[in-house]
RNA sequence: GCGGGUGUAGCUCAGUGGUAGAGCGCCACGUUGCCAACGUGGCUGUCGUGGGUUCAAGUCCCAUCACCCGCUCCA
């Protein structure tokens, strides 16, 4: 599938458009139109029902280790700046980027390392990106820099060990980790990854504060809330969904990599103990969430993070992803990410930002001797009244993209097939195959013509179903272009009033993948609607 | 941010300096008996935006915005 053709049917059917279009747009964000707000909502809401308000706390899950619980929340977008501070997203989102003129490429200006050198009477610094054997690239670079052969090495006269450059005012004597001439990077400049707002009217500097770049910290800083107002006792898990604001460099791939996207998170709380089972039964759990909507095929997949892929603060971390088809054949693209977290979040909000040192967890100090960012200094820690045993929860992290769901959803489900017209030849049809439960329009009413009594008939049975589902009705034009135009908008199945109806009361239900037609008795509709998109 | 491509009707696209086009869609009326292709009529455009060159610009030049591809980035 072309993604244009699917892009050119989000616009055509009302499902997407380019934010303020009429003004010309704006990178990085979009707008849901009359059936995209249906669909993404249908997502929201599978997601809350089958995670949240319809989970059975009393049940022990198949691949649960246990019952447990599941609340929700709905936190502010903005948050008290030392937040974002404690929980590490300002210092890793706030990033001083250098380019190179010459390479055209592009370097976070505290990774870049080098090493002054002088030889030939000319004196450099010599840059390579961070990573492995930087000793010896550097002089790889420098020998080649001064066109020197490698047994010429001692002509090298290096003034100093490796550092940042960071550590250097004037770029004009700088070799550029991808260049061949000196003092073709840029200055350093800023790259706030957070949107920056202000609060209160006449707000200066010290009244900044951020659109919050994910919905999860809300949900640490209420722990205690939660734990003290509702009952609930770990293992339990708290869901929130809404929207998040990151300002990425490159937006790009259609909604796929938004500036101003939507969640659907959970952080389950759980005994340190246990929480390598639970990593796991939610790893599987989301996984299946996906399959059971339709994303069946081989283009989704489940994958374990290696182990050097993982964050310093993770023991485990699974994506859940799809083959997009902007993507390269190969390529898959993050729907969802379910991190073992440990205590780090708690912890960070307790005692303030943490850095690894060796395999602990430590608060990570500032130039003058005290934490870089302080914490809130409240425990957060629990108490399990019937083991007597007080600790700091271990978390597993669900993080699902809604924006990216709906994408994929809709992906998946755009098909074009040929089924019979009227001459039993067969004709092109676009049609999406979304599962029932998330398509816009979950069944179309029509009268198979305008007359004897049959657009009566129908209109009294939108109207019935319209009370409980998200119906439409239509009498324009053949009865053929109708059921087309409703499998453009995934609509699954179509009612139809005809002859047979005035004399025994029953319709015509038409599926949209099969294009099979039974008969059902009119009383029976709703019922049977009722069933289908269970 | 960089390089390449694209931008004309709701959609897909034609239009190589001289009156703004086609197909589909949409709307109205007629027709209608189950899968888009019946008839008649109708609506639709600051040619992405802003400047410039020219007697004349959709067309040439400059800038800018957006989208696509490749870099870069992606806790």
């Amino acid at each position: 599938m072309e993604m244009d053709k699917l892009v050119a049917l989000c616009k055509r059917r009302g499902f997407l458009f380019q934010s303020s279009e009429i003004y010309g747009g704006l990178n990085g964000f979009w707008d849901y139109g009359p059936l995209g707000v249906e669909l993404k909502r249908n997502v929201k809401e599978a997601w809350w029902r089958d995670m949240v308000a319809g989970h059975d706390d009393l049940a022990t899950l198949p691949g649960a280790p246990g019952p447990y619980a599941m609340t929700g929340l709905d936190c502010a977008i903005i948050m008290h700046p030392q937040v974002w501070k404690c929980s590490g997203h300002y210092d890793l989102f706030h990033d001083y980027m250098v380019d190179c003129r010459e390479s055209k490429k592009r370097y976070r200006y505290d990774q870049v390392q080098g090493r002054w050198v002088e030889a030939k009477g000319q004196r450099i610094f010599v840059a390579v990106p961070s990573g492995e054997k930087e000793d010896e690239q550097i002089e790889q670079r420098a020998l080649k820099y001064f066109n020197l052969r490698a047994k010429h090495a001692e002509e090298l006269h290096w003034d100093g060990p490796v550092v940042s450059l960071t550590t250097v005012k004037d770029f004009s004597q700088v070799l550029g980790p991808d260049a061949k001439e000196l003092g073709t990077l840029t200055p350093p400049r800023e790259f706030n990854l957070m949107f920056k707002t202000t609060v209160g009217a006449l707000g200066g500097e010290e009244d900044v504060a951020f659109l919050r770049p994910e919905t999860a910290q809300g949900i640490f800083v209420n722990f205690k809330n939660v734990i003290d107002s509702s009952r609930v006792r770990i293992p339990f898990g708290i869901a929130q969904m809404g929207k998040s604001f990151r300002n990425e460099i490159t937006p790009r791939y259609f909604t796929f990599r938004s500036r101003e996207f939507e969640q659907m998170e959970i952080e389950f709380f759980c005994h340190p103990r246990q929480s390598p089972e639970w990593y796991r039964y939610w790893r599987d759990r989301r996984y299946a969430w996906y399959v059971g909507l339709g994303l069946a095929g081989e283009r989704l997949r489940l994958r374990d993070h290696s182990p050097e892929e993982l964050s310093h603060y993770s023991c485990g971390t699974a994506d859940i992803e799809y083959a997009f088809p902007f993507l390269a054949k190969g390529e898959f693209g993050e729907l969802e990410g379910i991190a073992h977290r440990g205590d780090f979040d708690l912890r960070s909000h307790m005692e303030g930002k943490l850095v690894r040192k060796g395999n602990e967890l430590v608060v990570e100090m500032g130039p003058d001797g005290k934490p870089r960012h302080k914490g809130s200094g409240k425990d957060l820690s629990y108490f399990d009244d019937q083991t007597r045993e007080r600790y700091i929860p271990h978390v597993i992290e669900p993080s699902a993209g809604a924006d990216r769901a709906t994408l994929a959803f809709l992906c998946e489900a755009y098909c074009e097939d040929k089924v019979p017209d009227e001459n039993g030849k067969l004709t092109e049809r676009v049609v999406l195959r979304l599962h029932p439960r998330l398509a816009p329009i979950k069944a179309a009413v029509f009268p198979l013509v305008n007359k004897d009594g049959m657009p009566e008939i129908a209109q009294k049975l939108y109207r019935e179903l319209k009370r409980e589902f998200n119906v439409f009705y239509d009498d324009k034009g053949a009865v053929g272009r109708r059921y087309r135009r409703q499998d453009e908008a995934g609509t699954p199945y179509c009612f139809t009033i005809d002859g047979q109806t005035l004399q025994d009361n029953t319709v015509t239900i038409r599926d949209r993948d099969t294009l099979k037609q039974e008969r059902l008795p009119l009383a029976e509709v709703a019922h049977r609607l009722h069933e289908l998109l269970r």
